[in-house]
RNA sequence: GGGGCUGUAGCUCAGUUGGGAGAGCAAUUCCCUUGCACGGAAUAGGUCGCAGGUUCAAUCCCUGUCAGCUCCA
């Protein structure tokens, strides 16, 4: 069976007794802090299982594209030296939100994998919590498993916790024993040894876990099952490592191709490459993009990691990306996203690959440095550490080069260095606040917030659920006006009140399908049951929509100007502004940023009614509806439609006809990651409030600049009008040597130093002194020609002598030097200190 | 969120006890020369990222800030 088999029959199994078929969520978890990548099936549920939100269906099944790369579950490191660790991988999973439970889970499994894809029962086994004897003796019951092949096991390997926090419980493993030998199979080696898989994990969620580590029992029990679609194939198709399925195969040749090395010697390199291919090609066809932080940090680690292998392979230009193909060829009838992306995934690599290469470059120079500067044949700690930190240079190249080089690296003090590193990122660390942390006054099994706010600023509501939270008062109310941020609608503010209660609403969040209003409570007591009247901001609103509205123009003006590659990467709508962040390469030049106003303002011009309709999310697509990076979208979406120019799925208010926008401008355009730009722009009256400030600014920045022109000539006029030639006609003699002491109107300490220059190509031997006020203070050059430099006579020493006389000080070199003086005196008395200093000095001579 | 490094001519970069801003390439002009990085001469081009501070004096030291790179989380 080719994996495209497996994973349909999977499906189509379940479908067989009653599950529901959901599409994959992406790989970016929406609107959970907790996760950088969904990392299990179960991500998507979260919300059902902790009863934030209500199960549409209660069996479900579904094949869920999983990144682990960080966190709990990390498997980086991992991946390459063997054939089952993967940094991406899909679980098949089958749902139960609180239907049936252990025994149809565990009976199902076994019906699955004995009689539809009939495996050898004689190489199978199966783990147990060690406490949960119902799970045992369902095994022993239920199913034909032979009872010595059911082995008891502690919470390392049968418990189950997505995270730190959140839904958990005991699971059973179903294991696969692939080696060569049947006969010697033990159940000591189940979970212990590399030869016996695990195929899939059925967890049965009943618990809660809290940050202070203890348990909660969640209203309902659930099923949670996963099996990793690799593995399966590997088994299905006689294979001892994943990289021998089908899964691989296109890649693998690709690579060999493309490389001209061959797999079988170079086993590891194309684990990794291939590996990290998929990794990256589904992370960013879902919207991450490589950076310095948070996900992005982590694409751009699995990148350069995959490069470095590549550099195996001898390797010097970009070639992951050429790999992308293979990966949609393989992968994209399950998941389409690939196919649409292609283009983006394939440019963004490389591109990253391309700055990867500059990195080395720069890592290699200051390689050549420390090998320079040191006679040792051991690179020390700190060095190599100092590469990797603010080089970006990975350790095993500088071990690579310094062997080549006859020498060894400290990787000891590299790790202690590294150690130190984690300590400080740690010690740093600020809590973040989990909403599963949030204590309501009520259970949480309550009916979900219905938002009226599309039609409605005002309304009459009561107050179902409330909580204190540092000294915030948190409100959930049975039906609400207010928006709760999401889509990059920033939530709504406002009042809550009724005669004895007054709270002020200073944000509104969503958790599931709960709508939070954070208030500061101003008068009176909170309770469940009250009856209040609400009111959401509505000028503020008004603003918001008119934002969101101009938004979406935006969005299409940038397509259609700047063409098909651009996506949203994030948005921000507030009443004063609003942000989008999308996928470009360049900056955007004057022109284009003039041909977008104009196009947004003109779709504004057309008074274009805004319409909002309710349809199926398939429905949507067909009439090319754009769906956004990253956004979780249910099986009912709402599409905003403005005539031909705009179609987005998307859940926020907006204006009833573009009219209302009035007026569009963008602020400012900017980089925010390599590959993302950043337009803030300004509508309605705060367009014409920007104009006139940049016009204050224009007419400030004309005058100074006039200014300093004038000021440029009027010093140069200075400089021009100083007669040296009379200055050299007038030269005093002090003991024989030819002496200039003269005071001259100068605006700067430059033009004082260019008087010097200019009197010494005609002033061949003497000492030649000038004194000026530059910046209200007095300043003094002295220059000293080179005969008498030959006789010690030294302008730096002079300066110093006049600069101490004088209350200031001074210095400089042997031929020049510069001393200040103090206010308190004036150009004259300075003029007669120097002429008595220099007297007495020459007469030293 | 917390560190490290970098920011000097259009480009690539030099510039230490703080003391009159440099090289190579590119550009302009001229000479030489029919030819693939020609050669020679001259010229122009700098708020030394930005804002404060210390100092007689800051590209250099200190503080803040912005931008790019990089590591940890």
């Amino acid at each position: 069976m080719k994996s495209k088999e497996i994973r349909e029959s999977f499906i189509k199994f379940f479908e067989g007794k009653n599950h529901h078929k959901i599409s994959s969520a992406p790989v970016l978890p929406y609107g959970d802090k907790s996760l950088l990548f969904t990392n299990a099936g179960m991500n998507q549920f979260k919300p059902i299982f902790l009863d934030t939100e209500k199960p549409k269906h209660l069996r479900v099944v579904n094949s869920q594209k999983c990144i682990r790369v960080s966190g709990k579950h990390n498997d980086l490191e991992e991946v390459g030296r063997d054939g089952f660790h993967h940094t991406f991988f899909e679980m098949l999973g089958n749902w139960s939100f609180g239907d049936y439970y252990k025994e149809e889970a565990i009976q199902w499994s076994w019906e699955l994998l004995t009689d539809v894809w009939k495996l050898d029962k004689s190489r199978l086994w199966v783990t147990v919590f060690e406490d949960d004897d119902e799970a045992y003796e369902l095994w022993e019951k239920t199913t034909d498993i032979d009872k010595s092949r059911i082995v008891r096991s502690g919470a390392k390997d049968n418990f189950w916790e997505m995270a730190e926090t959140g839904p958990c419980g005991p699971c059973s493993e179903i294991h696969y024993y692939i080696g060569d030998d049947p006969g010697n199979q033990q159940s000591k080696h189940v979970n212990n040894s590399d030869e016996y898989w695990e195929l899939w994990n059925l967890v049965f969620i009943q618990s809660n876990r809290l940050k202070d580590g203890t348990f909660e029992d969640l209203p309902k029990k659930h099923v949670d099952t996963g099996a990793g679609l690799e593995r399966i194939c590997s088994v299905l198709q006689n294979k001892n490592s994943n990289y021998k399925t089908d899964l691989f195969a296109e890649t693998i040749s690709d690579l060999e191709r493309i490389s001209k090395t061959s797999y079988k010697d170079n086993e590891v390199s194309y684990h990794v490459i291939c590996d990290h291919i998929r990794m990256l090609s589904f992370a960013i066809a879902d919207g991450v993009l490589p950076s310095n932080e948070g996900r992005g940090y982590v694409v751009r680690r699995v990148l350069r990691r995959g490069s470095r292998f590549a550099m195996n392979l001898n390797s010097k230009e970009p070639i992951l990306y050429k790999l992308v193909q293979s990966v949609v060829s393989t992968m994209s009838d399950a998941y389409p996203e690939l196919k649409d992306k292609q283009k983006h995934v394939e440019q963004t690599i490389f591109n990253e690959e391309e700055s990867f290469l500059a990195t080395l470059e720069k890592g290699i120079i200051q390689f050549e440095k420390i090998i320079k500067n040191s006679s040792s044949d051991n690179i020390n700690g700190s060095d190599a550490f100092k590469l990797y930190d603010t080089y970006g240079f990975p350790l095993d190249l500088t071990e690579l080069m310094a062997s080549e080089k006859g020498k060894t690296v400290d990787k000891k003090g590299f790790e202690s260095e590294m150690k130190k590193q984690k300590e400080l990122a740690k010690k740093s660390q600020k809590f973040i606040m989990d909403s599963t942390d949030i204590k309501w006054k009520l259970s949480n099994d309550l009916p979900h917030s219905n938002f009226i706010g599309y039609s409605e600023e005002n309304s009459s509501s009561k107050i179902v659920n409330w909580a204190d939270v540092d000294n915030k008062v948190y409100i959930v109310l049975d039906n609400t006006p207010f928006y709760a941020e999401s889509g990059g609608q920033i939530g709504d503010i406002g009042i809550i009140k009724n005669k004895d209660f007054s709270a002020q609403v200073v944000d509104t969040q969503k958790n599931g399908d709960f709508i939070i209003h954070i208030c500061n409570l101003t008068k009176g007591d909170i309770s469940t049951d009250m009856d209040v009247s609400c009111k959401i901001d509505s000028m503020r609103r008004k603003n918001i929509k008119i934002n969101h509205s101009a938004t979406h123009l935006l969005h299409q003006a940038l397509k259609d100007i700047l063409g098909d590659h651009i996506n949203q990467a994030g948005s921000l709508v507030h009443p004063d502004y609003l942000r989008l962040d999308i996928t470009h390469l360049s900056k955007i030049d004057q022109k284009d940023i003039d041909a977008i106003e104009l196009l947004v303002n003109d779709k504004i011009a057309e008074n274009i009614s805004v319409e909002t309709n309710i349809k199926s999310l398939e429905d949507a697509k067909k009439e090319g509806a754009t769906a956004l990076f990253g956004e979780k979208y249910g099986e009912r979406v709402r599409v905003v439609t403005m005539d031909s120019f705009s179609k987005e799925l998307c859940g926020g208010t907006h204006v009833a006809s573009t009219g209302e926008i009035n007026n569009f401008i963008i602020k400012n355009e900017k980089a925010i990651a390599s590959g993302v730009r950043r337009i803030h722009a300004l509508t309605g009256e705060h367009v014409e409030v920007h104009l006139q400030d940049r016009l204050d600014v224009i007419n400030r920045l004309e005058e100074a600049s006039e200014k300093r022109e004038i000021d440029k000539k009027n010093q140069l006029n200075m400089l021009d009008v100083i007669d040296i030639e009379k200055m050299i006609e007038n030269q005093k003699h002090i003991n024989n040597i030819p002496f200039i002491n003269e005071e001259v109107t100068l605006g700067s300490k430059n033009d004082l130093k260019k008087l010097n220059t200019k009197l010494n190509t005609a002033f061949h031997s003497g000492i030649a002194i000038f004194s000026a006020i530059i910046n209200e203070k007095p300043t003094v050059s002295i220059s000293v020609s080179k005969d008498l430099i030959k006789k010690s006579v030294s302008a730096s020493s002079l300066a110093q002598l006049i600069g101490k006389e004088l209350d200031g000080g001074g210095g400089g070199k042997d031929d020049f030097a510069t001393a200040g003086a103090s206010t308190d005196f004036s150009l004259t008395d300075i003029k007669n200190k120097i002429k008595e200093l220099i007297t007495s000095e020459m007469e030293k001579l």
